[in-house]
DNA sequence: TTGACTACCTACCTGTTGGTAGGTAAGCAA
DNA sequence: TTGCTTACCTACCAACAGGTAGGTAGTCAA
């Protein structure tokens, strides 16, 4: 049963084209080309490259959801908390990679309504576990805000996709852990 | 003499494009369409599409850095300057368009070499104009900052970035204002 | 052993892309 | 009047996009 494997592949491979040539510049035949398969084969598994698209946030999502529930189980400080939350941007783009849905909110408007749906979610998502993140440590004292949980969390997601996007175009992704670091210290407290 | 009235009409248009679709996702027939000339007679103003896609940041980036200039020679405190640059994102994400440079970092990996220099020339521009602005700033002991000039300029550059690309996939452009507000407030002093 | 199913293939389709060739009509300078 | 320039046009082109039709070889359950 090979269609696991295949189909696991495609996504990896079209989540790095995705996230580093964007949505509307990456296509079924660069993904041919990487994978070793026929064009006509790609659509065996994905019919459309909007399925294909879904899927892939999808997969994301649920991978970043997995990790934010770990971080969240971790008996840590709330600051170290965010600050490992950070370091998941800046280590992906120290690999070279965009955030995925940073990559996709460019293009936003050239995607298929389903995927614009996915898009937004992904960012309402990180602005829940932010909020909430921010919550509990006000309540433990560990932090006091001089805003809104909502507002902070907004910041915060703010400064690291911003952080991410300078990075990208700057090339020098040592960009973002000092501006998230500064983001985080400023919050309060 | 049309030249001058039908090329600018173009480039504006084609930003528009661009800040909306991104460059990967607009086209010549896109701009055919809405300025009511055939595609073959745009080569005439824009042999390539690269070329268009200089022009238009050079253009861009003309415009910006008269804005900065003016704003930089009025007598007002460095917080207001501040806020000031910060309403130019505002305002025109509330027109429902991206930053250029924005819409074109996601696509940094598809873009032409000297697209790519270009764009990396925007965003030093604005963290140099920040920069100078925030050591004014604390020359005139208006403010006091927790982390070095270049470093806060990274900060205020992403948040701002940041938030127009969360602003833009949320489809809610209110979320930039208090997000930049907080994060110049929160440079120290 | 048959028949359904999976994972791939070749061959092809239509629409669109950026770009070219070559022509025309108007303006303008000598 | 001639000749050059500008601003557009029609009519193409090859390359590539996403997608389809239909076939083949292997697996597996009844």
């Amino acid at each position: 049963m090979m269609h696991t494997d295949t189909r696991s592949a495609l996504l990896a491979e079209a989540e790095i084209l995705v996230r580093t040539k964007g949505y509307a510049a990456f296509s079924y035949a660069d993904l041919s080309d990487r994978i070793g398969i026929r064009k006509a084969s790609i659509h065996h598994h994905f019919p459309t490259k909007e399925g294909l698209g879904n899927a892939l946030i999808d997969s994301y999502l649920d991978r970043f959801t997995n990790e934010l529930d770990a971080l969240s189980a971790k008996r840590a400080d709330t600051k170290s908390k965010l600050l490992t939350y950070g370091d998941f941007f800046a280590g992906s783009l120290r690999d070279g990679l965009m955030p995925l849905c940073g990559a996709l909110a460019a293009d936003v408007a050239y995607l298929p309504v389903s995927m614009q749906q996915r898009v937004k979610k992904f960012f309402e998502i990180h602005t829940e576990w932010l909020e909430a993140t921010l919550r509990e440590g006000v309540a433990q004292d560990q932090l006091h805000l001089n805003s809104s949980p909502r507002k902070s969390a907004l910041l915060l997601l703010s400064t690291l996709q911003g952080a991410s996007v300078v990075a990208w175009a700057l090339k020098d992704p040592s960009v973002i852990r000092p501006a998230f670091k500064q983001s985080v210290d400023s919050l309060g407290k």
